[in-house]
RNA sequence: GCCCCUAUCGUCUAUCGGCUAGGACACCAGAUUCUCAAUCUGGGAAGCCGGGUUCGAUUCCCGGUGGGGGCGCCA
């Protein structure tokens, strides 16, 4: 294990922001990348504000996305514990010793009341050399400048994000800061913190934000900007992921899709845009059509049937049967959460029929259900129940009939589904089975007459 | 207002100063098919503006403009 360290600590709000999804991913990938450690706190930075259920959203959606931490909460770890609502001595102590420095004071606000400590901040520029932006000189601007010195303990005795930011990254070892470029402008408080603190600040990589397709920051308010979102659309984590890994960054080739070991194996820092970069969700989408199709068999029946459970659809289904109707259906929908409508028809005998379907296919035309007879009679003599016997055994009345074999499978489609689309018919068969296929055609005049 | 970052097709991007500016999404047109998709082929589509540096700038420098972010007893 390198020695790199690197973390990512976001704010339980309840709510895992895309941008900050995306920021985990990129903290993750830098440690897989350089073997190093990839450490999750919460800043969650007094009791009030750590509400578990707004943790474990966190907590799923990195693991939906599959970036496991190596230190953390659940995880422990040297540098714990990682609530920063646990780690007040541990900031006390460090104020402590600002305020016996003389970098930090006490300080009666009159106007707001009440009183706070506060940093004294140089008033001479501070240079942020950023592994991705180069070096950044700011000088405090005109506000900054009226009154450099900035509060870290509040009035309530809770310390301020710059101070418990800088003090946890101290006492964990970090390495890297790679974090969004909405902290570049306060980096320079940051790095005078450490210097008062007398500790080696570590390295930053500030990286671009996400836009929404508007062109301004992705907010809270945005559609899609919740990474849950796409958990309960029923998006593959494996497409979300590589569509993240490529907002902002780049392979420096034309490979659209890369799995996480490639990501893993190719990424670094420099190869990291310095630009913004508007969420697309059109190209997300192509890509999630992307992993529906070449999901291996068993990952796609592991990530579809949540939902077809969640659709009341699984009860009594053998195992074997629900992995034979996802391999035969994998491709058509493209989420997951479309999945129980494109499978209903193998697992119950009352699926709902597209009128649209039904209408175009059996309204006026009473000969459909002659030919779906005459069908019936074929593969009631139908010895061998696979796809290929079941194609040559309608082509041969198709044939006779003088018919196109369509004029056969438009029917049979619709009688055995109820819908115009679908997967390969001679599939559809297969799976639902001799029984199911004879007695939907022998039902067909019936349920389908207008 | 002040400070910081940034600028290639509509969008995501490639280009170590030599370009007929490449790829992907989306779009359009064909091909193919048992439906829908998918797939295949082809097409249109870009270097923000103005100065430098250079034999030569999309690439380097400066300015402007546009876009984004920051300046809390939010994180």
């Amino acid at each position: 294990m390198s020695s790199v360290r690197v973390r990512f600590a976001p704010s339980p709000t309840g709510f895992l922001h895309v941008g900050g999804a995306r920021t985990a991913l990129f903290n993750y990938l830098y440690a897989r990348h350089t073997g190093g450690t990839f450490v999750l706190r919460i800043e969650d930075t007094d009791e009030t504000r750590h509400v578990e259920e707004a943790v474990q959203v966190i907590f799923d959606g990195l693991r939906w996305l599959g970036l496991d931490w190596d230190e953390g909460p659940e995880k422990g770890g040297a540098c714990g514990p990682y609530f920063q609502s646990q780690r007040k001595d541990i900031y006390r102590r460090h104020v402590q010793e600002l305020i016996e420095r003389n970098a930090a004071y006490e300080f009666e606000d009159k106007e707001k009341g009440g009183t706070v400590v506060k940093f004294r901040m140089t008033r001479e520029p501070i240079t942020v050399p950023d592994l991705i932006c180069g070096n950044v000189t700011r000088a405090p601007n005109e506000t900054e400048m009226a009154d450099p010195d900035f509060v870290i303990v509040r009035s309530d005795g809770v310390p301020v994000f710059h101070l418990v930011n800088v003090v946890d990254d101290i006492e964990m070892k970090i390495t890297h800061v790679i974090r969004g470029e909405d902290h570049l402008s306060n980096t320079p408080k940051h790095i005078a913190l450490y210097r008062a603190l007398g500790v080696e600040p570590p390295k930053f990589a500030h990286i671009p934000l996400i836009l929404n397709p508007t062109g301004s920051k992705m907010s809270k308010s945005d559609k899609g900007a919740a990474l849950h979102e796409y958990m309960n659309a029923g998006y593959a984590p494996e497409a979300v992921r590589n569509f993240l890994t490529l907002l902002g960054w780049s392979p420096k080739s034309d490979v659209e899709l890369l799995t996480l070991e490639e990501t893993v194996a190719k990424f670094d820092l420099p190869q990291i845009q310095r630009h913004n970069a508007r969420f697309d969700h059109e190209k997300l989408h192509w890509m999630q059509g992307q992993y529906m199709m070449k999901l291996a068999p068993e990952r796609y029946a592991e990530l579809g049937r949540p939902f077809l459970a969640k659709a009341g659809l699984l009860e009594g289904q053998p195992e074997d049967y629900v992995r034979r109707v996802l391999a035969i259906v994998q491709g058509k929908p493209k989420l997951f959460s479309e999945v129980p409508d494109w499978t209903t028809c193998f697992f119950r005998d009352d699926f709902a029929a597209d009128p649209e379907a039904v209408t175009k296919t059996f309204a006026g035309q009473p000969g459909n259900f002659d030919l779906l007879d005459k069908l019936l009679v074929a593969y009631a003599a139908l010895g061998e129940w696979t796809h290929p016997a079941l194609d040559a055994a309608l082509r041969e009345p198709a044939k006779s009939l003088g018919i196109k074999p369509a004029a056969l499978i438009h029917p049979c489609r619709v009688a055995v589904s109820g819908k115009a689309i679908g997967p390969s018919l001679f599939r559809m068969l297969e799976v639902l089975g001799h029984d199911r296929v004879l007695a939907r055609l022998a039902g067909a005049r019936e349920r389908f007459k207008s």
